[in-house]
DNA sequence: AGGAGATCGTCTGTCCTGCAGACGATATCA
DNA sequence: TGATATCGTCTGCAGGACAGACGATCTCCT
């Protein structure tokens, strides 16, 4: 490149920041990967990877409200609402009444739900790691623990979700 | 488990599996946050976070090609089209005729665009130190370089492209 | 008790973007 | 020279995010 004379037009245009390390392309980038490997082995959810992990979100997180479920997945109410109705046609979830607040509704895994979301988890996590088959086992820990960590960090009142989580589901 | 007592209810469906690090989500929540923050930080770019990691890759990564650059940044070839005659339009970048192959168009930052994305680069910079807040420099730097890394190794065929700038464009 | 405001879920309409297909222009190979 | 492939652009389609409105319900304040 620095065959020719460039000398007056920009010898060193980022001499601070550069960019050793593009941040947001590595996110972007392995998102992508992982949405294809995922949707990939979650083909017979109603909607796929999206599928996938609202059943993830409904069963692991077990999110007080609908609207909580969605902030959390990032995902608008509107989408949620139909998105929800696929999957309790299929028998994946069900919308309770909650008692305590008859405008919401708590969504929790049916049993057959439970059992789907296993199966799935288990080929998630295959897909994972061929995804991260370019790491060893400690710096893929690493990185699930980092990201883990900067994600709750980041995520602006998702967090509350998680915690509830946390404190109803203690380890057996 | 216990052989015996998983009669009734639902003991442990994913006994297995389970999901103790949501990768997915966390990269989803991740990048959610980051693209916020960078939107915010060039909202006077043509097409904000997007013009900026247009922008950057066109700078930084030096694609050969118009196609090249869409598939390392995961945006539909249509797309590029008019993002790149938005940023055509404001100045920041140029489109030249390849002189081998006077199909390509070879996308190259004008000095204004040097200029712009060395402030850019500097902004966002800043907003990924905000975003990472909850981690010490050390841990930044490990999960940069592990994402890098994995991103790098998970990339289908974009490889090249990298591979090409790092060759094109040699330490000074 | 009663009313104002907020929240929850749903519906509607709009906009953006990714996707597939087709086209002209050009390069490569037989 | 002609057949095929590639590059960039344009067009139409579909899925999803976003904003707004609505009815139903909860909460708080008087």
């Amino acid at each position: 490149m620095s065959t020719t004379t460039e000398d007056a037009t920009a010898p060193a245009t980022e001499p601070t920041s550069a960019a050793p390390s593009p941040l947001g392309w590595s996110l972007a980038a392995l998102l992508r990967e992982w949405s294809a490997h995922v949707a990939a082995a979650c083909a017979d959810v109603p909607h796929g990877g999206r599928g996938y992990e609202v059943l993830a979100a409904v069963t692991h997180d077990a999110p007080p409200t609908q609207a909580a479920l969605a902030a959390r997945l990032g995902i608008d109410r509107t989408v949620m609402t139909y998105l929800l109705d696929e999957l309790a046609g299929c028998g994946l979830i069900e919308r309770q009444q909650d008692p305590a607040d008859r405008r919401a509704r708590r969504i929790v895994p049916t049993d057959h739900g439970r059992v789907v979301l296993a199966e799935l988890d288990a080929r998630v996590r295959t897909a994972e790691d061929a995804l991260l088959d370019g790491l060893t086992t400690a710096e893929r820990d690493a990185l699930r623990h980092l990201l883990a960590r900067a994600a709750d960090r980041a995520a602006p009142g998702d967090d509350r979700c998680a915690v509830v989580a946390r404190v109803v589901d203690p380890a057996p």
